[in-house]
DNA sequence: CGAGGAATTGAGTAGGTTCAAGGCCGGTGG
DNA sequence: CCACCGGCCTTGAACCTACTCAATTCCTCG
């Protein structure tokens, strides 16, 4: 298993956001059993897709991406393991973007009942993906932030230091060291620059002994440098304490809800 | 009040998302009834602020933002009337950004405890509640591709197709023509452009006799060329078509939850 | 009528792009 | 085991979009 304690890293990842029971990952285990392996490139969903089905990647990488006319390609996202996709797709009529693994990845497709099921009836694995998507939404302010009002070195110091802080939060980083499967046309897709000028600026890096990338592993030689030129708020992903307050609501709901007892609970 | 068919704005959007019970809509102006008046440059919340409330914008305009080091600021989301923030924020520690107004606005604040009261006793409204978040979501990762990977007249382009489709939505356009209450530094912020440069733009977009815009007010001239230009995939903004399947999703939400008939309730 | 913010215009500059060519490296097939 | 191939990285040079700085005019509002 890829991640820290031995655990999936899907429980990994929500743990970060509630705490569950041991019921509680017993049951999101369970969910995660049925793991389909794709090939590196694999497409797994396309804009335009009704979308059909709730997905935790359990290894490898994926990314979110749009196509626009001329070719050009804007990535939207990048998946690691534990991450999920998407809480909204299952409401959407239809894909508006497309999605596409890295690497060879595992995949656990979960039907929509069984999801909606699931968080109605275990409010703390409710609240952890609610979490999840919020983080998620930080996430996307930040890059806004950075693809509007920040240069290139800032991008690629800012993209580099978001990769090995979600790789530390479900285990996969040692120290300031990942495996980072990317090209340089990747990196510049997601941060709005070409590849040349991405391959310029990580020269600049080496030289500067910021980072070292080479194998795809990366490097982080200078993490407190890298910090100060991506201009980042040092607690943007928001990954640290969970307010009591959340806890408590949760609580609340579970005490309020009754307890179903359908047939389809047996499966769990 | 400003919005079509007489209705608070609030509803009006709510409404594009799930159809509302005549109970839904007296419950939801029941919550907006006590509209704060806010001066325009009203701080509403701030970077640091400990998220304390839900809001309402019931009338005006604001703004999300983040402020750079260097005096760099980069608008994240304008607010128009119906919108509200945060259901995020009431679950986060900290605002990661801040919120300000445009023009003289109302604001509505309603307690969390009632929020999620509300969400928990009537689904639809918690269904359309979701549902505009996930738009919120969809709005942003266009924001992302326009901001990697479009240039500065498609990024116009698409940011004034925008608001008006987005004030369309809440019966605040006259055909083409909207208030725009935005400097041209604003736009600027918005789009990762400087103010020099989106002036030089829009005196392009008055030669082609592709937009007018003068005190505060905007009208597309030709809609359709501007939308070639901002390159924007056509329903981006998911406002029509709720599926099927989500509201027999919220139906049996309200089938198996009980009634609560607590003390609170009441209010309503 | 005066003041301050906003829009406009010009000139020079820079950060990033484009185009093109060469080198490296891992994988594949003979 | 070697040769070839394709994808990726690297480098150079010219170019261009958008920025910076600065001055002027226009609006709006008190």
């Amino acid at each position: 298993m890829d991640s820290k304690r031995g655990r999936s890293p899907f429980v990994a990842k929500l743990s970060h956001f509630a705490p569950l029971s041991d019921e509680d990952v017993r049951v999101l285990d369970g969910l995660c059993r049925n793991e389909e392996r794709l090939q590196a490139g694999a497409e797994i969903a396309a804009e335009g897709d009704v979308p059909f089905s709730f997905f935790v990647l359990m290894r490898g990488m994926a990314y979110r991406y749009r196509l626009l006319p001329e070719g050009r390609r804007q990535i939207l996202t990048f998946l690691i393991p534990g991450d999920f996709f998407d809480l909204d797709f299952f409401l959407l009529n239809e894909m508006d973007h497309s999605v596409r693994t890295i690497v060879p990845s595992g995949l656990a497709a979960i039907d929509r009942d069984i999801v909606i099921d699931v968080i109605l009836r275990r409010p703390r694995i409710g609240a952890a993906l609610w979490w999840s998507a919020m983080q998620e939404n930080a996430m996307m302010r930040e890059r806004v932030v950075t693809l509007g009002r920040r240069n290139a070195r800032s991008k690629l110091a800012y993209i580099l230091c978001e990769f090995v802080w979600r790789l530390r939060a479900v285990g996969m980083a040692e120290d300031d060291e990942i495996r980072l499967p990317l090209t340089q046309a990747d990196l510049a897709d997601t941060l709005g620059l070409t590849a040349v000028h991405v391959n310029r600026i990580l020269q600049g890096f080496r030289r500067d002994q910021l980072i070292t990338l080479e194998q795809r592993r990366l490097t982080l030689r200078n993490f407190e440098m890298l910090k100060t030129i991506s201009g980042l708020t040092p607690n943007y992903l928001h990954l640290d304490n969970t307010p009591i307050k959340v806890l408590r609501y949760f609580d609340n709901l579970e005490a309020d809800r009754p307890r179903f007892a359908s047939a389809r609970s047996e499966q769990f």
